[in-house]
DNA sequence: CGCGCCATGTTGTCTGACAACAACTGTGAG
DNA sequence: CTCACAGTTGTTGTCAGACAACATGGCGCG
């Protein structure tokens, strides 16, 4: 045990080596490196030997590593010859490091499309539990003014419960899976550097505006008013001129 | 590797001990089991020695086919205690196993969602590539005549051509998602008994109906053809009255 | 009755070996 | 000189055994 301690001080990867997050961090690491072009499409990762000796784990930690990207489509093995990153498009890969304005107007434009829909069919279908939970989390939202962190929580809880509301679970499936992997994005709708006020008040506004509409049982208010919302967002992201021009 | 052979004639499980593809076989079998309720939520499936016992592979294999259902989240291990069978809704997880109506109806609702954004855009953006494939998938549905499996691969590349034809790469992704895991639904939209020559032939004008849209670049004709489409599909598949009652 | 200890069981990781491929190099024949 | 075949080396997939790090259950003592 202490010896494992003292190879743990050993260098830079010691994080690497800590018990049983191994192969998550190992993935991890290696997703990275591939999302910043060390591995290149169609390029080879190094052996199971090199990662071995470079993360300092056994093989089996390795190729359970390996096998966390194989099955996020990221790359692919090939018998005898190597693991090699896969083509882009394999899955369904949200942007997870820095996406670029144009990933993220993408993302835009699929939640204007899904969650503005979801807005109107919850309109028709919440019931009493729904509605309380799309209150709560815009309450949480303004007692959460001024922490920038607790009110992008709270604007995420707030979009998936109007997705529950829909009563389709596929829905809330998708805007889960939205919501989760757009956290950064969601973040980067406010500014990172300082708290903005106006802006969370409108951003408020915005929230009451929806809940109003749902409550009313007015689906094309409720549709309207998230189509409001998330433009205005993609708009203090700073991303309303990629969004009109999407499309090479 | 004759005494591989015998052992690989020994018993029902004699498939499931061929080479490569056995943690998925193996997997398949485990994810199977847990759909029809033989392991429910909570539940404990057997140790992994037990699972190696019954389905003769070794314990390496054995805990690449359950990392493979952690992964999807079917699944979640506690060391010292075992591998459970998590709780549903744990992450996207499409219908697999024979879908209820109320599922089907659920997908189809969001794939209408979905779809019909898809094609207006895709009617306003497409390409020469994107319209040659695209004509290239309803070339292929017309041969695949009378061929069920075939014009249900054509039918699906279709879709994949019209969201690709979007530019964003998410709406690819998720269509993707959405076709990959439709596949029994998509199946379901033609009867799995005797080739219908009519139904085909109504399916097939209704793509020819939305290529010719979108080829116009009439991006509501586009979105109509393609609600007609899926709305058809629907009713051949007996959804429509649980689709209209959708939500309890 | 509650707590602590011990034995047994289970998953997570390590090590070494062999099987099944893939890639590369060298040699011989046409 | 070129091509095909054989052999060698390298890499992933699977197997087997061992130990680490947990979890669970039973028993004994206060």
């Amino acid at each position: 045990m202490s010896e494992r301690n003292e190879r743990g001080e050993a260098g830079a990867d010691a994080a690497e080596r800590r018990g049983s997050a191994a192969p998550d961090v190992i993935a991890s690491a290696l997703e990275d490196e591939i999302a910043r072009g060390i591995y290149p499409a169609d390029s080879r990762l190094p052996t199971e030997r090199e990662l071995c000796a470079r993360f300092g784990a056994s093989r089996a930690t390795i190729r359970e590593a390996i096998s966390k990207l194989k099955h996020d489509g990221i790359v692919r093995s090939r018998r005898g010859s190597g693991v090699y990153v896969a083509r882009p498009d394999n899955s369904f890969r949200m942007a997870r490091a820095a996406p670029t304005p144009r990933e993220q107007a993408e993302i835009f434009e699929l939640r204007m499309i899904v969650e503005t829909a979801g807005a109107a069919r919850a309109a028709l279908r919440w019931d009493e539990d729904d509605m309380t939970a799309i209150g709560e989390a815009l309450e949480a939202m303004r007692r959460a003014a001024g922490d920038r962190a607790a009110t992008v929580d709270a604007d995420t809880t707030f979009h998936l419960a109007i997705a529950r509301a829909t009563g389709n679970r596929y829905f809330n499936d998708f805007v889960r899976l939205l919501e989760t992997s757009l956290r950064t994005n969601v973040a980067l709708s406010y500014s990172p550097a300082d708290w903005d006020e106006e802006q969370f008040q409108r951003n408020y506004s915005e929230h009451v505006a929806i809940l109003r509409a749902i409550e009313a049982r007015d689906a094309e208010r409720a549709r309207a008013a998230m189509l409001i919302h998330l433009g205005t967002a993609a708009d203090d992201a700073g991303l309303t001129e990629v969004l009109s021009n999407l499309r090479p």
